[in-house]
DNA sequence: AGCCAGGACTGAG
DNA sequence: CTCAGTCATGGC
């Protein structure tokens, strides 16, 4: 009912927000601009982007932004990279873990995992919960899953509207919509731009 | 000077 | 299974 309404509302005010932001690097051996979707949603957990915008551009300028280099780089030398977007002991496990798994599983690199794995099996991954991993479908993968955050909990709230787990809340928005990946990009990104001006 | 940011894991009860 | 505690930097 009033979903769609709200999406409406939130696109009028703001416009198009052109999620997953992806810096324009220049094109170089062995880079994917997939995967440096996926390392943002890894080290984005709980962490003000602009943070994460430094991290990434020291993996980017230190040559390991991509999957054989991620795999390989001493975890010291990893986590002083990523440093500046917060929990580096976790965060670099986490990236390694990712990694791997893409080498391991994936002949294709990032590009076909972010498109083919199951939800089940990102969610088996060590530091990928549920968010990490709606976020990577949808915005890596471009695959209509809802992405729920604490900013949507809030805007819920907002209107009343309250439920438990986080798979309940993605329910509640994937009943109330069409399966539609980029309405679900725009909407989940719209609500993280609406979020930010709430002073709670 | 705290508080919070585009969360997830762990250990207790 | 539920849930407080923990992790860490940078901006305001």
């Amino acid at each position: 009912m009033k979903i769609q309404k709200i999406y409406k509302e939130l696109f009028r005010t703001y416009g198009p927000q052109r999620w997953w932001p992806v810096h324009p690097r220049k094109k170089r051996q062995g880079f994917d601009p997939v995967f440096e979707i996926l390392v943002g949603t890894i080290l984005t957990q709980n962490t003000a982007w602009t943070n994460v915008e430094k991290a990434i551009e020291n993996l980017f300028i230190a040559g390991v932004l991509d999957v054989p280099a991620m795999c390989t780089v001493r975890p010291e030398k990893l986590k002083r990279l990523i440093r500046p977007s917060g929990y580096f002991n976790a965060k670099s496990k986490k990236l390694k873990v990712l990694a791997r798994h893409i080498r391991d599983h994936f002949d294709g690199g990032a590009g076909t995992m972010a498109k083919t794995i199951t939800r089940e099996d990102l969610l088996a991954l060590w530091g990928i919960g549920p968010e990490t991993a709606d976020s990577i479908l949808l915005y890596a993968g471009n695959r209509p899953e809802f992405v729920i955050d604490t900013y949507t909990k809030r805007l819920c709230a907002q209107h009343g509207v309250y439920h438990n787990t986080y798979d309940d809340y993605k329910t509640f928005f994937e009943n109330a919509l069409n399966a539609d990946a980029k309405m679900y990009n725009e909407y989940h990104a719209l609500i993280v731009r609406w979020g930010k001006e709430q002073t709670v």
